[in-house]
DNA sequence: AACCCCCCCAACCGCGAAGCG
DNA sequence: TCGCTTCGCGGTTGGGGGGGT
């Protein structure tokens, strides 16, 4: 605990906080109390003054943030739903690190828990992909691996959701074109909702293995995520095809050529794979756990499955 | 049971903007 | 216009707790 005010800490007292010790850290249950009563009393702002009236040894500072991040009741408590985490991984790449703007787009959703939520959870995920989080590459995993998981679980979920989606949101929807292919499948995608696997793997067909993986100069063909539906739907007969025949024993690898670019090409050799020019992850193509609608309680849950395949 | 490690999130900090006399 | 105060934002910190060993 660091209840009371260390001596090395710096700026402790400033111009009007002579009197008496300011305390800092966690807020006490009194302390709650007498800051919720003097705002019922007296409305909001003028925090000094909140600060001195209420006879709280806090810094007005310290009172807004405690209020605006805590004690206002219209302060949404718990996980972020599905619907929220859209809607700041979208808000995010349209604004950066515009919290307080993108916090305005959810009710109840203060600019810093939204900033924890994209601190500990979107930039770990980069950490590990060895990214950039602002990088555009992982700007198209985000477009083109996490949100279609989130829209699956929405999809998914029977529930009916308390947040609709924004007109404006732009959902991914790479290769549609390609869920009539699914019939035969046990993939059974929500409506509009392309699965991870539509979404992300093209197969190669002529399985020229492991060589690749360690000959920058293979037929490796290196593009940008955003670029798959195109590609697809202009080479549809290249040695690409969507990976909709169920082919379960295929190995996956994609990798990460350098920070802009990946490449897809697929292996039956299983692990994980440095080649010469980057980082590679080996997938296996049920690293779903085979039914992609099924079982994955959250996207913490899904990139744990992710890097457990490493 | 004890220890360690790591993650989460509440709270803090610095700084620039806005407001005001 | 200037100087002071207040506000609000984004970055950072560190305590607590959970999980692993």
């Amino acid at each position: 605990m660091r209840l009371a005010m260390s001596s090395s800490s710096k700026s402790a007292s400033s111009s009007s906080e002579d009197e008496g010790e300011l305390r800092r850290g966690p807020w006490t249950l009194e302390e709650d109390t007498l800051l919720t009563q003097d705002i019922a009393c007296h409305g909001e702002g003028r925090w000094n003054l909140v600060a001195k009236r209420s006879g709280l040894k806090r810094t007005g500072k310290s009172c807004r943030l405690r209020w605006l991040n805590y004690l206002k009741p219209d302060v949404k408590r718990g996980n972020l739903t599905p619907q929220e985490q859209i809607l700041i991984l979208e808000l995010h790449s349209k604004w950066g690190n515009r919290w307080s703007k993108i916090a305005q787009h959810l009710p109840g959703r203060t600019d810093n828990e939204i900033k924890n939520y994209w601190r500990t959870r979107v930039q770990k995920q980069a950490r590990h992909l060895k990214m950039d989080s602002n990088s555009a590459t992982f700007q198209d995993i985000i477009r083109y691996v996490w949100m279609p998981r989130l829209l699956q679980k929405i999809g998914g979920s029977s529930s009916s959701s308390s947040l609709s989606l924004p007109q404006r949101t732009v959902l991914p929807q790479p290769l549609n074109m390609h869920t009539q292919n699914l019939s035969s499948q046990h993939i059974s995608p929500q409506p509009h909702v392309p699965s991870l696997n539509q979404s992300l793997f093209i197969q190669q067909e002529n399985n020229s293995s492991s060589e690749k993986s360690t000959s920058p100069s293979s037929s490796i063909q290196t593009f940008r995520m955003s670029q798959v539906p195109q590609i697809i739907s202009e080479y549809p007969t290249s040695p690409y095809s969507t990976m909709v025949n169920g082919d379960y024993n295929t190995m996956y690898t994609t990798c990460y050529n350098d920070m802009e670019n990946f490449s897809l090409t697929s292996d039956t050799a299983s692990g994980c794979i440095k080649n010469p020019m980057g980082y590679c992850h080996v997938v296996e193509n049920n690293w779903f756990g085979g039914d992609l609608v099924d079982g994955m309680g959250n996207m913490d849950e899904f990139w744990q499955q992710f890097w457990n395949m490493q």
